[in-house]
DNA sequence: CGGTTCCTTACCCGATTCGAACACGGCCCG
DNA sequence: CGGGCCGTGTTCGAATCGGGTAAGGAACCG
């Protein structure tokens, strides 16, 4: 079950769906990562424990042990191998990013399996010491936007942003002063296959602004161009 | 069954009814590129093999051999051209972005070619990732351009430019000492198939001259021929 | 079902653009 | 030396374009 040599490191995947598993592995090995694969949550653990991986990616919901469990049993032996869930619905993002279940990332289905070896990489840049940009808390003027928490403060005072209003917002300011064309935050922000209007783009920064109040100018408008954060 | 010089890179259509690929040759080949039409499913595969395009343009269901099918077998191979699917069913969309095959993007029946075309050169722009030369920021003289904030300072202090000013500035200051005629300027800054006279471009120097102040000498008049920045 | 969240559409307003018209100035030629 | 002339600078208003905004409807979830 193991794939060959893993020149970046061994990656855990504990996944029962057969199809997503062997896109996951293609797709990890060909970055150059080694992949064990695991299908139920007991031999996850079991392999997890036996084969120290550099990171883990769990689905939640798995025959015999749910990723959340194995993710919890780790932490209480000891370890605190890095890991990434994948998660099928959005309310079980709430559990996992408000409960703190010591996970490192998530990612829903579906899913690029391009955006999941990113945040492979990005997890691992992480545990390696050198702080990704993306995950410190960012000011501009009077917002302060906590990537790891979801929350947006103004002034001190908390803002309460949907999931897509927050990813924008975010997206923004994690490079602030650069400049991003509406198709280009469709599908960084939005997703590779996501066919919305460029439009939609606006509705949202009117909405983010909006809720950003007298903050409303961290999001300046170019012209002709798109949309950018201060900086 | 190859269309001419692919002056942008060739794409492989696979795709059965004649009415749509031919519209899609129609469209990728006006947009610039070589176009390679396929019917089948097994010839397509090969042909994916043996031209490798940049981009593969694969209907789902194919006589011979399904795209998905195509998708998988080169991904296997360690064939990562990006693939954009056709696919005429919503149901099947969930297949694509759930991820079963590694897709790149795709698009339902029935869509406008524009749409296609847009979307392979969102591919393509997203597989590039490099950003080009033109990203970095350029000063010539007191005057300083950031391509990607899409900021000009003159001695420190910012200057707003519209779009098209901007534009204008910032593809004479990327050939500092070039001398561009009107002509060019309309072709390249304003675009292809734009019908603007070539007084045009003379307001829009006059004003960036303006706007720049004490700078206005950057942009020098080459008489009887066009304009250039300093360099 | 009722409440969110998200995407789309339609309308309105202001910024931007474009080209005509006029002003200016150097250059050629008488 | 002076007068026309060509090419460029500048001004200005109408038309266009792009973005803000509100409202409706679909999808989702509890």
């Amino acid at each position: 079950m193991t794939v060959d040599a893993p020149q970046r490191g061994l990656v855990l995947v504990v996944e029962d769906e057969p199809a997503i598993a062997d896109l996951v592995r293609l797709y990890l090995t060909r970055d150059g990562f080694g992949v064990h694969l695991e299908r139920d949550g007991t031999a996850g653990l079991a392999a997890a424990r036996r084969l120290r991986p550099v990171v883990c990616v769990l689905d939640i919901a798995l025959p015999g042990l749910a990723g959340t469990e194995i993710c919890r049993r780790l932490r209480e032996a000891g370890d605190w191998t890095p890991v990434i869930f994948l998660t099928a619905r959005d309310d079980e993002v709430d559990r996992i990013v408000g409960l703190e279940l010591g996970a490192d990332d998530y990612v829903t289905k579906p899913f690029s399996p391009r955006e999941l070896v990113a945040r492979v990489r990005a997890v691992l840049r992480r545990a390696a010491g050198a702080p990704g940009v993306d995950e410190r808390a960012r000011t501009v003027g009077p917002v302060t936007l906590d990537p790891t928490r979801r929350t947006v403060t103004v002034a001190g005072a908390p803002v309460q942003l949907t999931s897509t209003e927050f990813d924008l917002l975010a997206y923004l300011m994690a490079r602030p002063g650069r400049v991003f064309t509406r198709e280009e935050l469709l599908a960084s922000v939005w997703g590779y296959a996501v066919h919305a209007g460029t439009r939609t783009v606006d509705v949202h920064v009117a909405q983010v602004r909006a809720k950003l109040g007298g903050a409303a100018g961290v999001i300046r408008t170019h012209r002709g161009v798109g949309y950018a954060a201060d900086g």
